[in-house]
DNA sequence: CCGTTAGGTTAACGCTGTCAATCTGACATC
DNA sequence: GATGTCAGATTGACAGCGTTAACCTAACGG
């Protein structure tokens, strides 16, 4: 047992939840695991009981989703310095970035994002996301290049994303290449060209028309543009 | 408790391992949660006694795992039903399959993929898989209009399939479209639509070079060719 | 009929999340 | 300074979990 913390002042019970939440993310760090988060591990090395976390959290899955969203704010401000200048860009270094945060926090990633979201909404953190992401969309859309609606489109982009670095996390055994920065390069661009293609083909193609024929006819829109 | 089971002959001691996945089959398919798959329960459905799991099962995990690959199969037949005929509709379908396979089993699905893999290795089962796409693509590639290694090209396309379903599996509450359908299409159109627009573009292009630049140069080769 | 052994069972351990009941010490009041 | 109050915690317990060691028992070959 490590030593017990000293009680609170009155109005400062709150000061407790900073510590539990200090403590679980250590414990996390360390550990590399979501399973080393158990409720008794926790209370322990913020030198309290166990019961007592009961006091700012609801259960269990509320501490650990506070815990890995703690780190989703980074996410955000990450987006919002990526923005700006040619919105294309500013897509590709938003997607980058995305990628890169999603594999330096593994754990945390899964946790938000791998596994059936509890509550009824997105999470607020993860929905700011979202809306940055839409926006650097509707930008590239504004200058004609993409068309469609922004929402839609920033869905797929992100799904794209979302997908590779999920893959890498959960299944590191697959025959990944060597250059994991290269990968998600490749993956932003793949992206953002499919995109882009599919979304100025005329809506009439027949969903069974073939690869060269419609790259032919994206071609040919392409030069009378 | 159910009707306790009748101890199997000798040499037929293997057929409980197979009572004993159906029963978890059946409760995972009530349930709809892989929570529901405690030993205890599984055993009592079994009509067997909780430890008797072990004969069969190194420990838990072994017996969680062994449940949701039995409809891996399934995919393996898919993917060998949809290849043969024009290469990219054939990987076209397969793209299809492999997402409404998905979001058919969505329990077994994420069981599988949106966990840390427990072995060192690929599933066999999802290996089988990837070569048959490895295989789709290496079709696409011997018609010149994709280029590159097939493998690399298949792990984008992979991704790009996963990223979609599994996003739809573990945040349902995202702003998702009406028809899923539709959805999984426009995907498995943009990954290919992409994968053949930056496998064809100039492997000096720099990084940093912009949507529209890419795509002119893409659309000057594609009429040349 | 007996001995062997495959095919199980019993009982228990340590761990988990969670809850009801209880204590305690900091503060406002007299 | 003594007193009452209530926020801030603790104690003790419960049910359920995965897992293990020790034990039983029914089916078969000789």
């Amino acid at each position: 047992m490590t030593t017990r913390r000293v009680r609170a002042r009155r109005g400062e019970g709150a000061l407790l939840r900073e510590e539990i939440l200090r403590a679980a993310e250590d414990l996390l760090a360390e550990a590399g695991t979501e399973d080393a988060l158990t409720l008794r591990a926790v209370a322990e090395r913020a030198g309290v009981s166990t019961p007592s976390v009961y006091l700012h959290f609801a259960d269990k899955e509320e501490l650990v989703e506070a815990v890995c969203l703690r780190v989703w704010d980074e996410l955000g401000r990450l987006f919002g310095a990526n923005l700006g200048g040619d919105p294309f860009l500013a897509l590709g270094r938003c997607g980058r970035a995305y990628a890169r945060f999603a594999l330096d926090h593994p754990v945390q990633y899964r946790v938000l994002m791998l596994r059936p979201s509890p509550g009824p909404g997105v999470p607020p953190a993860a929905a700011e996301c979202f809306r940055h992401m839409v926006d650097a969309v509707a930008a590239c859309v504004e200058t004609r290049v993409l068309e469609g609606d922004p929402e839609e489109l920033a869905l797929g982009l992100w799904s794209a994303v979302h997908g590779c670095v999920s893959l890498l996390i959960a299944q590191p055994s697959f025959p990944w290449p060597r250059d994991r920065e290269a990968l998600i390069d490749h993956i932003v661009r793949i992206a953002g060209f499919g995109t882009a293609v599919y979304s100025r083909l005329p809506r009439d193609l027949p969903p069974s028309a073939d690869l060269v024929t419609a790259l032919d006819d994206f071609g040919a829109r392409l030069n009378l543009s």
